[in-house]
RNA sequence: GCCGGGAUGGCGGAAUUGGCAGACGCCCGGGACUUAAAAUCCCGUGGGUAGUAAUACCCGUACCGGUUCGACCCCGGUUCCCGGCACCA
């Protein structure tokens, strides 16, 4: 009789029951509220993991929530489904790409349905189908007209292995974030598009984004890395052209001892003199060896080299040398920088190496620095020497009275420089979103007519996993006539980083049919901006920025209201297994389907949700698991014993008897469930812990003579209504058997008794000292006064202070007394 | 180096943001039911000292110090761990 509930055929009634009766599908509604919540859409591998696990479970729970709280939701979930494991399968077992990767989005489909997910699957959406990629094709073409896609030649990021380039998001270490294979340089030409022009507005609406973690978006400031400066010119003896540097210190000015330049600077072939040319080979072929990683490690040592050149220091007419050094980049500022020894830590140790003059021009202030014989670089602040008319400001103002002072003379400015680069998205590979643009010797490149639009992918194509992208295999692409003037012209042969299909999966998913356009105004601007959104922190920077930037692009182009996609971020932890990531090699996978044909979805949703905050890492435990299991079916044999007792209601609710006890903890578990749920939040897990206090003072009461069956009824009821959607197949099951008619998706979530809540009286915590040494229970409408009077009359309270002396009475309504005596 | 986050029992984690530290769960121990086991139910469970015992007292939220009647929480300093950025001028 204490049987173990059937939840094979419970979780398959009820998915059954869902999908005939279309629960999920979620239509405009303009009278209603929407919430959009959304969880990052997978890369169909084929197989769920326990991560996907936990990011749909969070999700769902957050939907059925907003759903029962009376919001119109929008839940939908889809396929980002170009990528290279398609191609890789084609390359090394002939498999098509676009059969692999439909058989793995169905049977991870199956896997997803399994776990009892409220999505309106209607509103699929495909990245790798025509109906969708049609519109990233156009999307391209309309940043090309805006002038926000270019094709520019570059030193780029070339994954050896992924044999492709890569964004600069994408080398993490100077490693391929996907393969870990060390990163080189190609010089090639290549689509970008210009996110760049977004920086400041991308750093600045960080700031709106209050429902996102502090991390993500220190993250992204860190990634944007704004910097505030100046731009000089420096004339050069000798040479027509002025030298432009970047710093962002002017006030040391006056401090210059030499200029440098990065080997690569465009000038450094002209300025070098012929008496130092052997010494600058030299030194370039050196460079030559060094990989990217050593190149920009900060421990390399700092070399450089004359190169027979002079410049002259605007401010004081100083004649300094010219440099190239190691540690000076190309792609960041100008390409150049003015070196200041005393101040700069990096200048400093090239200064000593090649012993430059090291001028001092801000003073500390502090006797202890010997400002002739500095013994490292001084950083901080303090006050302006050696520095004519600027001498005795504090060096803060001093950065803006000198760059001002830059500008009336004519060599220099205000200047602000972004770390962030523009976004490489061209990649040689074929599963992919072709680029619509074509080559013509007259016309030069242009984009392909919208009307022509997909371009679809040719599939005479040959997967070598070799050299350039396999598109150029194909006999029937490459070859097309201009779609300005009609000649011949050329399609290009590379398609786009799949980062740009995912830069706007979920704004179609407000009109995810739409054959006209992407989706429609009205559509979008009801549902947008996404109310919650569950992930990943592995996107903080990648797939968050770049979404952030396109949908700000297509704000621009007026086609959507919201110019930020996510209100509110939720960065999910990771799931463990033993203090580790669960991976093949280890050989600590845990495989969901396992888990769901053990205990069932609802148990693994619950544990998943329950075991750890939802930010926070979670350790998989199978003794856990085992607990989430045996409290389910707590649950269910409480509700199956509750029915077979004959409901005979009496409602008595009176604080001091039992049946009062248990109205009371009812309403604070409804309470606190209801707190932990809203936005924000997230304390799924002690949600969770409030509705287990309450299934056990359930059994409490049960048990205690002339238990009102009625309560107890009433009790399953709501109990159930804020489980469900936790552990919603169960939910489901045991509300219909509570003799309701209607699924417990479309049913109100319970409102709590706020009276209840207020008790007649309160047990109270009597301190001495501060520290805990008797309770009573007063009435809980006491002033502070009273309580106080009433304590120290208590007999109890009386012997603890007897022979001291009371010196002071700290007396906190509801709470407790504390009583100083000494 | 700069920035962000964190450290609480044997374990995962609670604590309405200054008011009973350790909710809830796991593990472990004891008991009930059973011929027995499983399942289930009940009880105990931070450490220490004293006591046959009810109990009493002491210590305890990484470490040192401060503010306060009172600190896991606020302030100053330190250590360690995780994450991001980094020869970025």
């Amino acid at each position: 009789m204490a049987d173990r509930y059937d939840f094979h055929s419970i979780e398959e009634k009820w998915q059954e029951y869902w999908e005939e009766h279309d629960v999920f599908k979620t239509v405009e509604d303009p009278d209603k509220e929407k919430y959009y919540v959304l969880e990052m859409f997978p890369y169909p591998s084929g197989k769920l993991h326990m991560g996907h696990v936990r990011n749909y479970s969070i999700g769902d729970v957050v939907a059925r929530y907003m759903n029962m709280k009376g919001l119109n939701v929008i839940h939908p979930m889809g396929w980002d489904s170009f990528g290279l494991p398609a191609e890789n399968a084609a390359i090394k077992n002939g498999a098509r790409p676009d059969v692999w990767t439909h058989e793995n989005i169905a049977e991870m489909k199956k896997q997803l349905k399994s776990l009892g997910l409220s999505y309106d699957w209607d509103r699929e959406v495909m990245t790798c189908r025509e109906d969708y990629y049609r519109w990233t094709q156009w999307f391209f073409i309309q940043f090309f007209k805006k002038g926000l896609a270019y094709k520019k030649k570059n030193a780029v990021n070339w994954c050896p292995s992924c044999q492709t380039v890569l964004a600069n998001e994408q080398v993490v270490d100077g490693k391929c974030e996907r393969c870990k294979t060390p990163v080189g340089k190609k010089e090639l030409s290549q689509w970008y598009l210009k996110i760049t022009d977004y920086a400041q507005r991308l750093l600045d609406d960080l700031d709106k984004l209050e429902g996102w973690p502090d991390k993500v978006k220190t993250m992204q400031r860190n990634w944007i890395g704004r910097s505030v400066g100046a731009e000089m010119q420096f004339e050069i003896e000798g040479f027509d052209k002025k030298l432009d540097i970047f710093t962002t210190r002017p006030d040391t000015v006056f401090g210059v001892s030499c200029m440098v330049l990065a080997p690569e600077h465009p000038y450094v072939k002209e300025l070098v003199t012929p008496e130092c040319q052997a010494e600058v080979d030299q030194f370039m072929d050196k460079l030559q060896y060094l990989n990217d990683i050593d190149r920009n490690s900060t421990t390399l040592e700092k070399e450089g080299c004359f190169i027979g050149r002079y410049a002259i220091n605007p401010f004081n007419g100083k004649k300094i040398p010219v440099y190239i050094a190691n540690y000076v980049l190309m792609d960041y500022g100008t390409g150049a920088i003015m070196v200041v020894p005393a101040h700069d830590t990096r200048d400093f140790a090239f200064a000593k190496k090649y012993g430059l003059d090291i001028i001092p021009v801000v003073d500390p202030g502090n006797p202890e620095i010997d400002l002739e014989n500095l013994e490292d670089a001084f950083v901080a602040e303090g006050t302006m020497i050696n520095s004519g008319k600027f001498d005795g400001l504090n060096n803060k103002e001093a950065i803006e009275k000198i760059t001002e002072y830059a500008e009336e003379l004519g060599v220099g400015k205000k200047s602000i420089n972004f770390r962030l680069r523009d976004w490489l998205i061209s990649r040689q590979r074929y599963w992919g979103v072709p680029i619509p643009m074509i080559y013509c010797d007259d016309c030069g490149w242009v984009p392909e007519k919208e009307e022509n639009l997909p371009i679809l992918l040719p599939k005479d194509v040959e997967f070598t996993g070799k050299g350039q992208s396999p598109l150029t295999t194909s006999k029937t692409f490459g070859d097309v006539v201009c779609p300005v003037c009609g000649k011949p012209a050329k399609r290009e042969m590379d398609t786009m980083d799949t980062f740009v299909d995912s830069s706007w999966y979920f704004l179609r998913y407000t009109d995810a049919r739409n054959d006209q356009e992407p989706f429609a105004k009205e559509k979008v601007n009801y549902w947008m901006n996404v109310d919650q959104y569950i992930g990943g922190v592995e996107h903080a920077i990648l797939h968050l920025l770049y979404a952030r930037f396109f949908t700000k692009v297509l704000h621009d182009l007026d086609l959507v209201e919201a110019d930020e996609p996510f209100a509110n971020l939720l960065t999910q932890g990771m799931v463990l297994k033993d203090g580790s990531k669960m991976s093949k090699s280890v050989g600590n996978i845990v495989s969901p389907v396992e888990i769901i044909e053990k205990y069932g979805a609802d148990t693994a949703r619950l544990f998943i949700l329950f075991a750890a905050p939802p930010d926070r890492d979670l350790d998989w435990s199978d003794a856990g698991v085992e607990g989430s299991y045996r409290f389910l079916n707590r649950v269910w044999r409480l509700v199956q014993e509750i029915l077979e007792k004959e409901a005979d209601a009496s409602g008595a609710k009176e604080n001091d008897t039992e049946a009062g006890k248990l109205y009371f903890q009812l309403n604070k578990t409804i309470k606190r469930v209801t707190d932990n749920m809203s936005t924000g939040r997230f304390g799924f897990n002690t949600a969770i812990s409030a509705i287990m206090e309450l299934v056990n003072e359930m059994y409490r009461y049960k048990e205690t003579e002339h238990a009102d069956s009625g309560l107890l009824k009433d009790c399953a009821d709501r109990l159930v209504l804020i489980l469900a959607p936790f552990v919603p197949h169960l939910g489901e099951e045991m509300w219909q058997r509570l003799g309701h008619e209607q699924s417990v998706y479309f049913e109100k979530w319970p409102d709590y008794d706020e009276e209840a809540l207020v008790l007649d009286t309160v047990e109270i915590v009597v301190q001495i000292n501060g520290k805990l040494k008797h309770r009573m229970h007063v009435a809980s409408d006491l002033s502070r006064e009273e309580l106080s009077e009433q304590v120290l009359a208590d007999e109890a309270v009386q012997e603890l202070t007897a022979g001291k002396t009371v010196k002071k009475v700290i007396a906190v309504p509801g709470k407790l007394v504390n009583i100083v005596v000494a």
